[in-house]
DNA sequence: CAGACCAATTTGGTCAGACCAATCCGGACT
DNA sequence: AGTCCGGATTGGTCTGACCAAATTGGTCTG
């Protein structure tokens, strides 16, 4: 970890934990040099990373703190935590602008996508209806036919905007993963709805497939949630 | 301008416009500062910016440019141009998500708030429906509606997304703006769908009234381009 | 005494030059 | 022909200095 990483680090976690409170000023650059041990230019650096996210304003004069309102997406990782578990409702908040924009994309997918494009989306279902895979493949399953469906939306706006807020989320997700468990049969009947809605082009059916896809996921990190947190209770009883 | 803004924005046209391609290196930072006659500093925070909108992987080595899919969401605000008419295809890739994006917010609005938030909503919509305001009252009018709406969603994700996809739209449309025309009564008509789908809180309702909207605002603009576009052949010809 | 004004100080912005560490690349060797 | 190694190139970091803008606190004016 270089050293600028630290610094910035350090300074977004006193931000979004409201140790310095919007409109504040920071402390300045030769200030926290001397108290960081490190040069002004990896102050520096790190204020640059502050700015870009939206966090603080940063002029001749001094750097102020930003209404979180106003910051970039990339914030949102850092809320999601580093070592914690993420916090359940943001979670969700996370879900519910993914499931949209999935919805979208497969909206628009309907709507732009040739006969052979659709077959080639509806060749990804057919693993999660058909197939006996492991717990593995069907996670990986799943984000082949997310990635599919948002490349058929051809909206590279649309892409950008779910990659961004999916590279926050995934990586999270990982310290999770030993603790979730996947209801196969459910995903089935989800690949199902899916699979017709895509062969009737029908827009509604689609809808109400996505919207069980989502309230799967949900259940998926909620189940994920319970156990880790059990796990957690477990081992600080060995201790 | 400084220098450094300089130098990132003539980069990211390149890189954009594909006069450097995926994977291909860029010059050393010794051979762009001299190129550019600047520092190496000013380059280097150069491509600190490319680096950070995920143009471009810049390590010891060399810096290689990186895929248009894998780049952050700011890259849409340069790829709408500076001075040019923006690409019509890709405005409306943009309306599409936008749409999408406040579909979600007033559901989850719906949802979240109680009588006294959605009268506070319905009050910013009346203006659209009663009131007999001018071009730029009314376009505020609208703002104002969908910034409360977002607001009332209570999901920061989706706040945050909707405003990074909004800071990189609404800059651009400043000089279409004199081309401008508003169909008020369709609003009016839009408003009233909306009024009635909030006080019912009839979720299929208010999906119909914003897909209305997306149909408005996108004929606004279309309007505007052919407008602009009018009036820059006749200012060719009066040369 | 309140408010406007101004200058000294503080702060960020930029630059130059040097050194280090990771990477790349071409030539030697097998 | 493939592998390996060492020099050259490249980005990463540091130091120290100077510039320009903003802040701040004192001073002057009404």
């Amino acid at each position: 970890m270089s050293k600028h990483d630290e610094i910035a680090g350090s300074l977004i976690d006193d931000i979004l934990s409201g140790r310095y409170r919007p409109t504040e000023r920071l402390p300045s650059e030769r200030d926290l040099a001397t108290r960081f041990d490190a040069n002004r230019g990896a102050v520096r650096e790190a204020m640059k990373k502050l700015e870009q996210m939206g966090l603080a304003d940063v002029q001749p004069g001094g750097a102020r703190v930003r209404q979180t309102e106003e910051a970039s997406l990339d914030v949102i990782g850092h809320m999601l935590g580093h070592e914690s578990l993420p916090d359940l409702e943001l979670l969700d908040q996370i879900l519910v602008v993914m499931n949209g924009l999935m919805t979208v994309a497969a909206e628009q997918a309907l709507l732009l996508a040739d006969d052979n494009e659709i077959a080639e989306i509806r060749a990804l279902v057919k693993p999660l209806i058909e197939a006996d895979l492991d717990r593995e493949a069907h996670v990986l399953a799943r984000f082949e036919l997310m990635h599919a469906i948002m490349t058929a939306s051809r909206n590279l706006p649309l892409r950008l905007t779910a990659r961004t807020l999916m590279d926050q989320f995934v990586p999270k997700m990982s310290h999770l993963h030993p603790y979730t468990t996947v209801d196969f049969d459910a995903y089935r009947e989800f690949g199902q709805q899916l699979d017709t809605a895509l062969e009737a082009r029908d827009v509604l059916a689609l809808r109400a497939s996505f919207k069980a896809f989502n309230d799967l996921n949900r259940q998926n990190i909620v189940r994920a949630i319970d156990a880790a947190r059990a796990d957690m209770g477990q081992e600080a009883i060995n201790q």
